[in-house]
DNA sequence: TCTAGCACTCTTCTTGCTAGAGTGCCAGCA
DNA sequence: TGCTGGCACTCTAGCAAGAAGAGTGCTAGA
């Protein structure tokens, strides 16, 4: 990436970049000639070429064959030759429009931002839901079912609702009783996390304590879920595409798509960056996705809980309108998510810098 | 189907429709004659094959290939020629712990169950939530998040939970003062249905009547929500089949897994049919999925909450595993359920007859 | 440094051919 | 009447060869 190319080689990487991924075709000396307008022959340009592809930028599928832009020439091109734009004013506006008819729901408005991003990009598209790394007890209650069965309903900070039902042991406790012990429980750990709670000491019956120790998995299980639930959209728009035509294609597609180890392992070092990742056919790190390119970003507000979301599509995807439209949306769900679960809530310890959505 | 086939051509057939599926290649007078005992030539193989694509049970891709089986003779296979065996005990066995491993969470039971399908079918599973027609309130809390920010927390019978953020208006009302309505609101409410709940005169005040109309709009979406959530799990599987080589192939499995609309009109049919469904080729009603198979049985507790389970395959699949598998997982499903969900509960009025599960 | 032009390479399409698989049908036999 | 052996026929798959077209690489010359 530190070569220096001339302003025509840049001029030709580029137009043959946008070419191929408007047309899915090789693109030969002949058509650069014609339609971009750099006024030389087309040897020049087929010299310039020969150039480029010594780079690695370019390469052809047959000496017959026009040229196809390898990894490198995508990612010179999304580096430094496309326009950054952002998302148009009509659209952003149409998008937020969306997200105020919504319902204030968390679920909602995952399933909202991927059919946005599928619909804005023509690519399938994926959010996890944020992940919180240190939930704390904003409200325990417990609701016998039946005899022998009673829910545990934990409301934790940020709003986020579980539940879990247990079995009661024999002599089974009335509404009444049930009702004493979440006050009880209540007391003692409300706004404690998961160690705090672990170390807490408190006076507890057995069934008491019981239920601390099945909270304390519930908690477990929400801090250290990789990404529990990853929403999706759009995977027929992919399939429509020429490259995948071939099964085996698809197979890599839906492999991330369904494959959750494969994503977690992607989203969890994309997570932790900042603003919108690209990530070209692999680029060697993951093997599996050779031909697929995907553009992430987190989002969510740091510290405090993040997720990622972004598109997935071929190689030959239109990068400029991907990331900005994954730039916008992330941004968007970062602002929300700061107004409404994470705002103006009490903790004054704890920076809540929003995670930023600058391209560097 | 009201055809009579003599048991040669019944054995023939069966035949016919054991080896293609087993081998996806149309099979031919010579196969038959070699590995099916009949004693006979391949020229009356031939004759009776000939009568047998009369009778649009066969059919063969050009002049000189093999006999494959069409929508109708895959059906009076099913319906006649397979032998219809239970799930081996060992597996059950094996099922049945897994279940017993896992916590009481329905959730994960959907997970589970996807998973066990698609594991001991070789093909792509659904499994859609259970759907209840007529839920009561138990239980009513409402958590203060932040100023202008509630959260309302709706307990089910059944054991059900749904939340719901709303904003609050400016004398932001303390937790004191949530606790209390929610108390009125339980003494109101509880027990009661979405209709009741509307007729139901109360003395509310404005925020109160609030909260009513959003825990209606919850109730409303629970019942009316045609299958809400889908879990699936497997589609890797049917992509390794060899009539899915082709991407036109493929955009039919992914359009039935993904696309709710069609998903929904199947299921809602099979909701309120009893005993394992099998749907082939489509049956002309559904022209979408012209060339895959499903198998479908409907779950849970009749008169309380129903959902569907079942697998999505090639026609080319293997129907007495699948029958056999779809058939114990519902019964199991159901029978959890009806321990834990629906069991023991104080519903004396109506009958809680388990769906059936036998094939008729 | 650029360009014109030519030889070369490779794909794609078409055609023709052959081997192989499997059918349909008919005449003859039990 | 039902079954069988045999033969002609049809269609596919695969291979080879040839023609057209696209695009390249290279070199000599401006």
């Amino acid at each position: 990436m530190n070569v220096e190319l001339s302003d025509r080689q840049q001029a030709i990487l580029g137009f043959v970049v946008r070419e191929y991924i408007r047309t899915a075709q090789p693109v030969g000396s002949k058509t650069v000639v014609e339609r971009a307008n750099l006024n030389v022959s087309s040897a020049t340009i087929r010299n310039e070429m020969a150039f480029l592809e010594d780079m690695d930028l370019l390469t052809h599928p047959h000496t017959s064959a026009g040229r196809v832009p390898k990894e490198a020439g995508y990612r010179y091109f999304v580096e430094r030759l496309m326009e950054k734009s952002d998302l148009p004013e009509a659209e952003q506006r149409l998008i937020r429009h969306q997200f105020h008819q919504a319902r204030l729901d968390m679920e909602q408005w995952m399933k909202l931002a991927a059919a946005v991003l599928a619909h804005t990009t023509g690519a399938a598209s994926v959010v996890t839901l944020p992940h919180t790394t240190n939930c704390r007890v904003k409200h325990i209650e417990l609701i016998g079912l039946s005899e022998g069965l009673t829910l545990i309903v934990l409301v934790l900070q940020q709003g986020l609702v579980k539940q879990q039902l247990v079995r009661t042991a024999s002599p089974f406790p009335t509404q009444e009783q049930l009702n004493q012990m979440a006050n009880k429980l209540n007391a003692y750990f409300e706004g404690l996390d998961r160690v705090e709670i672990i170390n807490r000491p408190a006076e507890l019956t057995m069934w008491e304590s019981r239920v601390r120790e099945v909270i304390v998995e519930m908690m477990e299980r929400v801090d250290g879920r990789s990404a529990s639930e990853i929403y999706r959209d759009g995977v027929l728009h992919i399939l429509r595409q020429p490259e995948f035509a071939e099964a085996e294609a698809i197979r890599q597609v839906i492999e991330i798509l369904e494959e959750r180890s494969l994503l977690e392992r992607i989203t969890a070092e994309i997570r932790t960056s900042r603003g919108v990742q690209v990530i070209i056919g692999g680029e060697g790190r993951w093997q599996e996705i050779s031909d697929v390119s995907l553009v992430l970003s987190p989002y969510g507000v740091a510290g405090r809980g993040a997720g990622v979301m972004g598109v997935v599509g071929p190689m030959r995807m239109p990068y400029g309108r991907a990331i900005s439209a994954v730039r916008f949306m992330a941004g968007l769900m970062s602002h929300l998510l700061e107004d409404v679960y994470y705002g103006s809530e009490g903790y004054s310890e704890g920076h809540t810098e929003e995670i930023e959505h600058e391209q560097s």
